[in-house]
DNA sequence: ACGGCTCTAGGTCGATTGTCCTAGAGAGCT
DNA sequence: AGCTCTCTAGGACAATCGACCTAGAGCCGT
Protein backbone atom coordinates (compact mmCIF):
# COMPACT_ATOMS: atom_id res chain seq x y z
CA UNK A 1 0.00 0.00 0.00
CA UNK A 2 0.79 3.29 -0.74
CA UNK A 3 2.13 5.04 2.16
CA UNK A 4 0.20 8.43 1.48
CA UNK A 5 -2.57 6.11 1.80
CA UNK A 6 -1.43 4.25 5.41
CA UNK A 7 -0.51 8.28 6.69
CA UNK A 8 -3.63 9.36 5.90
CA UNK A 9 -6.14 6.63 7.60
CA UNK A 10 -3.23 6.55 10.62
CA UNK A 11 -4.35 10.31 10.59
CA UNK A 12 -7.92 9.60 10.03
CA UNK A 13 -8.20 7.54 12.90
CA UNK A 14 -6.01 9.38 15.48
CA UNK A 15 -8.32 12.02 14.38
CA UNK A 16 -11.34 10.47 16.25
CA UNK A 17 -9.64 8.56 18.70
CA UNK A 18 -7.77 12.06 19.92
CA UNK A 19 -11.57 13.39 19.98
CA UNK A 20 -13.13 10.37 21.32
CA UNK A 21 -10.70 9.84 24.10
CA UNK A 22 -8.31 12.64 24.53
CA UNK A 23 -4.77 13.17 23.35
CA UNK A 24 -2.54 11.33 26.36
CA UNK A 25 -5.31 8.91 27.01
CA UNK A 26 -4.68 7.34 22.80
CA UNK A 27 -1.75 5.20 22.81
CA UNK A 28 0.18 4.31 19.71
CA UNK A 29 -1.61 0.51 20.14
CA UNK A 30 -5.03 2.19 19.96
CA UNK A 31 -4.62 3.44 16.55
CA UNK A 32 -2.69 0.67 15.21
CA UNK A 33 -5.48 -1.70 15.94
CA UNK A 34 -8.00 0.64 14.42
CA UNK A 35 -5.51 1.00 11.00
CA UNK A 36 -5.39 -2.81 11.93
CA UNK A 37 -0.89 -2.32 11.46
CA UNK A 38 1.33 -3.18 13.89
CA UNK A 39 2.37 -0.78 16.90
CA UNK A 40 6.24 -0.49 15.94
CA UNK A 41 5.92 -0.08 12.47
CA UNK A 42 4.53 3.41 13.07
CA UNK A 43 7.84 5.11 13.50
CA UNK A 44 8.11 4.87 9.65
CA UNK A 45 5.24 7.01 9.32
CA UNK A 46 5.89 9.35 12.24
CA UNK A 47 8.65 9.77 14.43
CA UNK A 48 6.98 10.69 17.59
CA UNK A 49 3.60 11.19 18.81
CA UNK A 50 3.60 15.32 18.57
CA UNK A 51 4.29 14.10 14.84
CA UNK A 52 0.78 12.60 14.78
CA UNK A 53 -0.86 15.27 16.55
CA UNK A 54 0.85 17.67 14.04
CA UNK A 55 -0.52 16.07 11.31
CA UNK A 56 -4.32 15.25 12.91
CA UNK A 57 -4.06 19.22 13.36
CA UNK A 58 -2.90 19.95 9.68
CA UNK A 59 -5.87 17.59 8.50
CA UNK A 60 -8.54 19.58 10.81
CA UNK A 61 -7.66 22.72 9.82
CA UNK A 62 -7.61 21.69 5.86
CA UNK A 63 -11.13 19.95 6.55
CA UNK A 64 -12.30 22.84 8.11
CA UNK A 65 -10.95 25.56 6.09
CA UNK A 66 -12.53 23.41 2.87
CA UNK A 67 -16.19 23.64 4.70
CA UNK A 68 -15.91 27.00 5.35
CA UNK A 69 -14.86 27.91 2.09
CA UNK A 70 -17.97 25.68 0.82
CA UNK A 71 -20.05 27.45 3.04
CA UNK A 72 -19.07 30.58 1.37
CA UNK A 73 -19.14 29.78 -2.51
CA UNK A 74 -23.48 29.13 -1.93
CA UNK A 75 -25.86 31.96 -2.83
CA UNK A 76 -26.95 32.24 0.83
CA UNK A 77 -26.97 35.46 2.52
CA UNK A 78 -23.76 35.89 5.45
CA UNK A 79 -26.86 35.83 8.08
CA UNK A 80 -27.87 32.06 6.52
CA UNK A 81 -24.17 31.03 6.55
CA UNK A 82 -23.60 31.88 10.02
CA UNK A 83 -27.07 30.14 10.44
CA UNK A 84 -25.48 27.24 9.13
CA UNK A 85 -22.67 27.84 12.01
CA UNK A 86 -24.58 27.70 14.74
CA UNK A 87 -26.66 24.91 13.42
CA UNK A 88 -23.58 22.09 13.95
CA UNK A 89 -24.69 22.33 17.51
CA UNK A 90 -27.41 20.66 16.63
CA UNK A 91 -26.10 18.63 13.58
CA UNK A 92 -23.27 17.00 15.95
CA UNK A 93 -25.77 17.39 19.00
CA UNK A 94 -24.67 13.35 19.96
CA UNK A 95 -21.09 13.58 19.84
CA UNK A 96 -21.12 16.85 21.62
CA UNK A 97 -22.97 15.68 24.22
CA UNK A 98 -20.88 12.85 24.32
CA UNK A 99 -17.34 14.38 23.91
CA UNK A 100 -17.93 17.97 23.95
CA UNK A 101 -16.90 20.00 21.00
CA UNK A 102 -13.43 18.70 19.13
CA UNK A 103 -11.73 22.03 19.17
CA UNK A 104 -12.10 23.32 22.49
CA UNK A 105 -11.40 20.30 24.26
CA UNK A 106 -8.34 19.30 22.41
CA UNK A 107 -7.40 23.13 23.05
CA UNK A 108 -8.25 22.56 26.76
CA UNK A 109 -6.26 19.46 27.06
CA UNK A 110 -3.06 21.00 24.69
CA UNK A 111 -2.99 23.90 27.83
CA UNK A 112 -3.07 21.75 30.67
CA UNK A 113 -0.18 19.79 28.92
CA UNK A 114 1.64 22.93 28.14
CA UNK A 115 2.25 21.19 24.48
CA UNK A 116 3.87 22.81 22.25
CA UNK A 117 0.66 22.30 19.35
CA UNK A 118 -1.24 24.52 21.71
CA UNK A 119 -0.91 27.52 19.46
CA UNK A 120 -1.20 25.40 16.24
CA UNK A 121 -4.59 24.06 17.74
CA UNK A 122 -6.02 27.36 18.70
CA UNK A 123 -5.72 27.99 14.92
CA UNK A 124 -8.80 25.71 14.35
CA UNK A 125 -10.73 28.36 16.33
CA UNK A 126 -9.14 31.14 14.12
CA UNK A 127 -10.50 30.00 10.93
CA UNK A 128 -13.66 30.01 12.54
CA UNK A 129 -13.09 33.45 13.83
CA UNK A 130 -11.94 34.85 10.94
CA UNK A 131 -14.91 33.00 8.82
CA UNK A 132 -17.61 34.91 11.01
CA UNK A 133 -16.05 37.60 10.91
CA UNK A 134 -16.24 38.34 7.45
CA UNK A 135 -20.10 37.33 7.31
CA UNK A 136 -20.38 39.97 9.99
CA UNK A 137 -18.47 42.41 7.87
CA UNK A 138 -20.79 41.27 4.76
CA UNK A 139 -23.98 41.87 6.79
CA UNK A 140 -22.62 45.36 7.17
CA UNK A 141 -20.86 45.15 10.55
CA UNK A 142 -17.13 45.93 9.53
CA UNK A 143 -16.69 47.61 13.17
CA UNK A 144 -17.20 44.96 15.32
CA UNK A 145 -17.49 42.39 13.14
CA UNK A 146 -14.60 40.36 15.11
CA UNK A 147 -15.83 40.83 18.65
CA UNK A 148 -19.61 39.95 17.14
CA UNK A 149 -17.45 36.82 15.66
CA UNK A 150 -16.09 36.18 19.01
CA UNK A 151 -19.34 36.50 20.88
CA UNK A 152 -20.73 33.48 18.42
CA UNK A 153 -18.00 31.10 18.93
CA UNK A 154 -17.85 32.38 22.45
CA UNK A 155 -21.56 31.02 22.82
CA UNK A 156 -20.75 28.00 20.66
CA UNK A 157 -17.97 27.22 23.47
CA UNK A 158 -20.44 27.28 25.99
CA UNK A 159 -23.36 25.37 24.74
CA UNK A 160 -21.15 22.65 24.04
CA UNK A 161 -19.30 22.61 27.31
CA UNK A 162 -23.17 22.38 29.34
CA UNK A 163 -24.15 20.03 26.22
CA UNK A 164 -21.53 17.52 27.59
CA UNK A 165 -21.56 18.06 31.74
CA UNK A 166 -26.08 17.80 31.47
CA UNK A 167 -26.36 16.07 28.02
CA UNK A 168 -29.55 17.76 27.44
CA UNK A 169 -30.82 18.22 24.63
CA UNK A 170 -34.31 20.90 25.56
CA UNK A 171 -30.92 23.15 26.94
CA UNK A 172 -28.84 23.07 23.37
CA UNK A 173 -32.04 23.87 21.47
CA UNK A 174 -33.31 26.68 23.18
CA UNK A 175 -29.81 28.49 23.50
CA UNK A 176 -29.28 27.91 19.58
CA UNK A 177 -32.42 29.45 19.06
CA UNK A 178 -31.52 32.51 21.25
CA UNK A 179 -28.32 32.72 18.64
CA UNK A 180 -30.59 33.08 15.99
CA UNK A 181 -32.92 35.29 17.46
CA UNK A 182 -29.88 37.60 18.88
CA UNK A 183 -28.13 37.10 15.04
CA UNK A 184 -31.45 38.26 13.77
CA UNK A 185 -31.77 41.62 15.62
CA UNK A 186 -28.18 42.82 15.02
CA UNK A 187 -28.81 45.74 12.15
CA UNK A 188 -26.14 47.12 10.02
CA UNK A 189 -23.86 49.87 11.45
CA UNK A 190 -24.44 53.33 9.98
CA UNK A 191 -21.38 54.22 8.71
CA UNK A 192 -20.63 50.13 7.61
CA UNK A 193 -21.91 48.95 4.01
CA UNK A 194 -23.63 45.53 3.91
CA UNK A 195 -22.57 43.95 0.69
CA UNK A 196 -26.11 42.34 0.39
CA UNK A 197 -29.18 43.10 1.82
CA UNK A 198 -29.30 40.53 5.07
CA UNK A 199 -32.98 38.67 4.93
CA UNK A 200 -33.15 37.21 8.47
CA UNK A 201 -36.59 35.68 8.12
CA UNK A 202 -37.22 34.82 11.60
CA UNK B 1 0.60 13.38 62.20
CA UNK B 2 -2.58 12.51 62.07
CA UNK B 3 -4.16 10.62 59.54
CA UNK B 4 -7.28 13.07 58.30
CA UNK B 5 -4.43 15.71 57.94
CA UNK B 6 -2.32 13.76 55.53
CA UNK B 7 -5.68 12.98 53.59
CA UNK B 8 -6.91 16.32 53.33
CA UNK B 9 -2.96 17.35 52.03
CA UNK B 10 -3.42 15.01 49.44
CA UNK B 11 -7.14 15.76 48.17
CA UNK B 12 -5.56 19.84 48.31
CA UNK B 13 -2.44 18.88 46.66
CA UNK B 14 -4.32 16.30 43.65
CA UNK B 15 -7.05 19.28 43.45
CA UNK B 16 -4.71 21.53 42.53
CA UNK B 17 -2.68 19.25 40.16
CA UNK B 18 -5.96 17.94 38.51
CA UNK B 19 -6.77 21.49 37.49
CA UNK B 20 -3.06 22.68 36.31
CA UNK B 21 -2.37 19.38 34.53
CA UNK B 22 -5.87 17.43 34.26
CA UNK B 23 -6.85 13.96 35.71
CA UNK B 24 -5.01 11.26 33.81
CA UNK B 25 -1.84 13.45 33.56
CA UNK B 26 -1.49 13.68 37.14
CA UNK B 27 0.12 10.52 38.64
CA UNK B 28 0.45 9.54 42.21
CA UNK B 29 4.20 10.31 41.93
CA UNK B 30 3.57 13.84 41.06
CA UNK B 31 1.26 14.45 44.34
CA UNK B 32 3.55 12.45 46.53
CA UNK B 33 6.43 15.15 45.65
CA UNK B 34 4.04 18.03 46.27
CA UNK B 35 2.93 16.86 49.70
CA UNK B 36 6.35 15.82 50.56
CA UNK B 37 5.26 11.96 51.11
CA UNK B 38 6.57 8.12 49.72
CA UNK B 39 4.68 7.14 47.06
CA UNK B 40 3.86 3.42 48.33
CA UNK B 41 2.20 5.41 51.04
CA UNK B 42 -1.19 6.21 49.42
CA UNK B 43 -2.17 2.94 49.64
CA UNK B 44 -3.31 3.53 53.44
CA UNK B 45 -5.09 6.85 52.75
CA UNK B 46 -6.58 6.17 49.47
CA UNK B 47 -7.11 2.95 47.70
CA UNK B 48 -7.32 3.58 44.30
CA UNK B 49 -6.80 6.87 42.36
CA UNK B 50 -10.23 7.15 41.53
CA UNK B 51 -10.83 7.58 45.32
CA UNK B 52 -8.82 10.28 44.89
CA UNK B 53 -10.99 11.82 42.51
CA UNK B 54 -13.73 11.25 44.41
CA UNK B 55 -12.80 12.92 47.11
CA UNK B 56 -11.04 15.66 44.94
CA UNK B 57 -14.69 16.56 43.81
CA UNK B 58 -16.56 15.82 47.00
CA UNK B 59 -13.89 18.76 48.57
CA UNK B 60 -14.64 21.16 45.37
CA UNK B 61 -18.28 20.54 46.27
CA UNK B 62 -18.53 21.52 49.75
CA UNK B 63 -15.37 24.13 49.16
CA UNK B 64 -17.83 25.65 46.23
CA UNK B 65 -21.13 24.94 48.40
CA UNK B 66 -19.77 27.50 51.26
CA UNK B 67 -18.73 30.25 48.42
CA UNK B 68 -21.85 30.28 47.59
CA UNK B 69 -23.88 30.11 50.46
CA UNK B 70 -21.58 33.19 51.90
CA UNK B 71 -22.73 35.02 49.03
CA UNK B 72 -26.15 34.53 49.58
CA UNK B 73 -26.21 35.89 53.55
CA UNK B 74 -24.69 39.18 52.29
CA UNK B 75 -27.24 42.04 52.05
CA UNK B 76 -26.87 42.74 48.59
CA UNK B 77 -29.44 42.58 45.93
CA UNK B 78 -29.72 39.38 44.05
CA UNK B 79 -28.49 40.91 40.53
CA UNK B 80 -25.25 42.13 42.74
CA UNK B 81 -24.66 38.35 43.70
CA UNK B 82 -24.84 37.02 40.33
CA UNK B 83 -22.58 39.86 38.95
CA UNK B 84 -20.43 38.33 41.86
CA UNK B 85 -20.86 35.45 40.10
CA UNK B 86 -19.40 37.08 36.38
CA UNK B 87 -16.67 38.46 38.00
CA UNK B 88 -14.92 35.16 38.92
CA UNK B 89 -13.98 35.31 35.19
CA UNK B 90 -11.92 38.29 36.03
CA UNK B 91 -10.80 37.43 39.43
CA UNK B 92 -9.38 33.97 38.21
CA UNK B 93 -8.38 35.58 34.69
CA UNK B 94 -4.71 34.61 34.87
CA UNK B 95 -5.39 31.07 35.67
CA UNK B 96 -8.21 30.60 33.19
CA UNK B 97 -6.24 31.68 30.52
CA UNK B 98 -3.81 28.89 31.12
CA UNK B 99 -5.57 25.96 32.39
CA UNK B 100 -9.73 26.80 31.66
CA UNK B 101 -12.54 26.28 33.78
CA UNK B 102 -11.36 23.85 36.97
CA UNK B 103 -15.18 22.87 36.06
CA UNK B 104 -15.70 22.93 32.49
CA UNK B 105 -12.68 20.90 31.94
CA UNK B 106 -12.67 18.35 34.67
CA UNK B 107 -15.98 17.71 32.71
CA UNK B 108 -14.30 17.57 29.72
CA UNK B 109 -11.92 14.80 30.56
CA UNK B 110 -14.11 12.74 32.36
CA UNK B 111 -16.62 12.53 29.61
CA UNK B 112 -13.75 11.44 27.22
CA UNK B 113 -12.30 9.13 30.02
CA UNK B 114 -15.92 7.73 30.31
CA UNK B 115 -15.33 7.91 33.74
CA UNK B 116 -17.77 6.92 36.62
CA UNK B 117 -17.25 10.16 38.39
CA UNK B 118 -18.75 12.05 35.08
CA UNK B 119 -22.33 12.58 36.68
CA UNK B 120 -20.42 13.70 40.18
CA UNK B 121 -18.34 15.99 38.58
CA UNK B 122 -21.08 17.25 36.43
CA UNK B 123 -22.69 18.01 40.20
CA UNK B 124 -20.26 21.18 40.41
CA UNK B 125 -22.47 22.82 37.63
CA UNK B 126 -26.14 21.76 39.24
CA UNK B 127 -24.37 23.63 42.20
CA UNK B 128 -23.94 26.83 40.83
CA UNK B 129 -26.66 26.43 38.33
CA UNK B 130 -29.39 26.04 41.11
CA UNK B 131 -27.57 28.96 42.67
CA UNK B 132 -27.82 31.46 39.95
CA UNK B 133 -31.42 30.09 39.21
CA UNK B 134 -32.55 30.90 43.03
CA UNK B 135 -30.45 34.55 42.44
CA UNK B 136 -33.19 34.95 39.18
CA UNK B 137 -35.95 33.71 40.91
CA UNK B 138 -35.45 36.37 43.47
CA UNK B 139 -35.14 39.01 40.42
CA UNK B 140 -38.99 37.82 40.23
CA UNK B 141 -38.31 35.61 36.61
CA UNK B 142 -39.38 32.01 39.01
CA UNK B 143 -40.49 31.30 35.61
CA UNK B 144 -37.70 31.01 33.72
CA UNK B 145 -35.10 31.46 36.40
CA UNK B 146 -33.46 27.90 35.35
CA UNK B 147 -33.31 28.80 31.48
CA UNK B 148 -31.59 32.21 32.60
CA UNK B 149 -28.98 30.24 35.51
CA UNK B 150 -28.02 27.82 32.30
CA UNK B 151 -27.40 30.70 29.98
CA UNK B 152 -25.20 32.61 32.24
CA UNK B 153 -23.63 29.41 33.27
CA UNK B 154 -22.87 28.73 28.95
CA UNK B 155 -21.43 31.95 28.40
CA UNK B 156 -19.11 31.73 31.47
CA UNK B 157 -18.08 28.51 29.93
CA UNK B 158 -17.73 29.42 26.51
CA UNK B 159 -15.48 32.58 27.61
CA UNK B 160 -13.03 30.59 29.52
CA UNK B 161 -12.76 27.91 26.98
CA UNK B 162 -11.86 30.61 24.10
CA UNK B 163 -9.85 33.04 27.16
CA UNK B 164 -7.95 29.34 27.27
CA UNK B 165 -7.27 29.18 23.44
CA UNK B 166 -6.53 32.94 22.88
CA UNK B 167 -5.39 34.45 26.01
CA UNK B 168 -7.24 37.29 24.93
CA UNK B 169 -7.43 39.87 28.08
CA UNK B 170 -9.49 42.32 26.32
CA UNK B 171 -12.12 39.83 25.01
CA UNK B 172 -12.75 38.61 28.80
CA UNK B 173 -13.37 42.04 29.86
CA UNK B 174 -15.99 42.89 27.01
CA UNK B 175 -17.57 39.88 27.05
CA UNK B 176 -17.85 40.08 30.95
CA UNK B 177 -19.55 43.82 30.32
CA UNK B 178 -21.84 42.19 27.68
CA UNK B 179 -23.12 40.10 30.32
CA UNK B 180 -23.36 42.90 33.26
CA UNK B 181 -25.13 44.60 30.20
CA UNK B 182 -27.47 41.59 29.32
CA UNK B 183 -28.51 41.24 33.05
CA UNK B 184 -29.45 44.82 34.07
CA UNK B 185 -31.49 44.38 30.93
CA UNK B 186 -33.23 41.41 32.78
CA UNK B 187 -36.96 42.56 34.22
CA UNK B 188 -39.66 40.91 36.45
CA UNK B 189 -42.30 38.96 34.62
CA UNK B 190 -45.24 40.03 34.79
CA UNK B 191 -46.54 37.06 37.03
CA UNK B 192 -43.76 36.70 39.18
CA UNK B 193 -42.94 38.47 42.16
CA UNK B 194 -39.46 39.59 42.65
CA UNK B 195 -38.56 39.27 46.39
CA UNK B 196 -36.81 42.92 46.55
CA UNK B 197 -35.98 45.38 43.70
CA UNK B 198 -33.57 44.73 41.92
CA UNK B 199 -30.95 47.68 41.89
CA UNK B 200 -28.68 47.53 38.49
CA UNK B 201 -26.86 50.56 38.37
CA UNK B 202 -24.81 50.33 35.17
C1' DA C 1 15.28 -13.61 -12.98
C1' DC C 2 17.15 -10.10 -10.65
C1' DG C 3 18.59 -6.24 -7.54
C1' DG C 4 16.69 -2.23 -5.31
C1' DC C 5 13.33 0.20 -2.97
C1' DT C 6 9.11 0.72 -0.16
C1' DC C 7 6.75 -0.73 3.51
C1' DT C 8 5.72 -3.98 7.41
C1' DA C 9 5.83 -7.40 11.41
C1' DG C 10 7.45 -8.34 15.59
C1' DG C 11 10.31 -7.53 19.03
C1' DT C 12 13.26 -5.02 22.57
C1' DC C 13 14.31 -1.12 25.45
C1' DG C 14 14.08 1.82 29.61
C1' DA C 15 10.84 4.57 31.92
C1' DT C 16 6.63 5.14 34.20
C1' DT C 17 2.11 3.81 35.53
C1' DG C 18 -1.36 2.22 39.44
C1' DT C 19 -1.49 -1.21 42.80
C1' DC C 20 0.03 -3.72 46.65
C1' DC C 21 3.04 -5.70 50.48
C1' DT C 22 5.86 -5.57 54.55
C1' DA C 23 9.06 -4.09 57.98
C1' DG C 24 9.41 -0.72 61.20
C1' DA C 25 9.33 4.14 63.13
C1' DG C 26 6.79 6.78 66.37
C1' DA C 27 3.35 8.16 69.74
C1' DG C 28 0.28 7.05 73.51
C1' DC C 29 -1.41 4.20 77.20
C1' DT C 30 -0.60 0.97 80.94
C1' DA D 1 9.59 -0.24 80.30
C1' DG D 2 6.67 -2.62 77.45
C1' DC D 3 2.77 -3.07 74.42
C1' DT D 4 -0.46 -1.55 70.96
C1' DC D 5 -2.09 1.05 67.37
C1' DT D 6 -1.40 4.55 63.81
C1' DC D 7 1.08 5.92 60.14
C1' DT D 8 5.14 5.72 56.95
C1' DA D 9 9.20 4.37 53.88
C1' DG D 10 10.81 1.79 50.35
C1' DG D 11 10.47 -1.39 47.24
C1' DA D 12 8.22 -5.15 44.19
C1' DC D 13 4.81 -6.17 40.94
C1' DA D 14 2.76 -6.67 36.21
C1' DA D 15 1.22 -3.75 32.74
C1' DT D 16 1.67 -0.19 29.58
C1' DC D 17 3.77 3.69 27.64
C1' DG D 18 6.56 6.00 23.55
C1' DA D 19 10.55 5.06 21.09
C1' DC D 20 13.49 2.36 18.35
C1' DC D 21 15.74 -1.57 15.64
C1' DT D 22 16.08 -5.18 12.26
C1' DA D 23 14.94 -8.92 9.27
C1' DG D 24 12.28 -9.67 5.53
C1' DA D 25 7.94 -9.57 2.61
C1' DG D 26 6.25 -7.56 -1.58
C1' DC D 27 6.49 -4.95 -5.66
C1' DC D 28 9.06 -2.27 -8.85
C1' DG D 29 11.74 -1.48 -13.21
C1' DT D 30 15.31 -3.69 -15.63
Amino acid sequence: MAAATTRLQIVEAADELFYKRGFEATSFADIAEVVGLSRGNFYYHFKTKDEILDAVIAHRLSRTEAMLDAWEVGAEAPGERIRNFIHILITNQTKIMAFGCPVGTLCNELAKLDHTARDEAAKLFTLFRDWLSRQFAALGRETDADALAMHILMRSQGVATLATAFRDEAFVRREVDNMCLWLAAQRPNPGDHPESVPTQNS
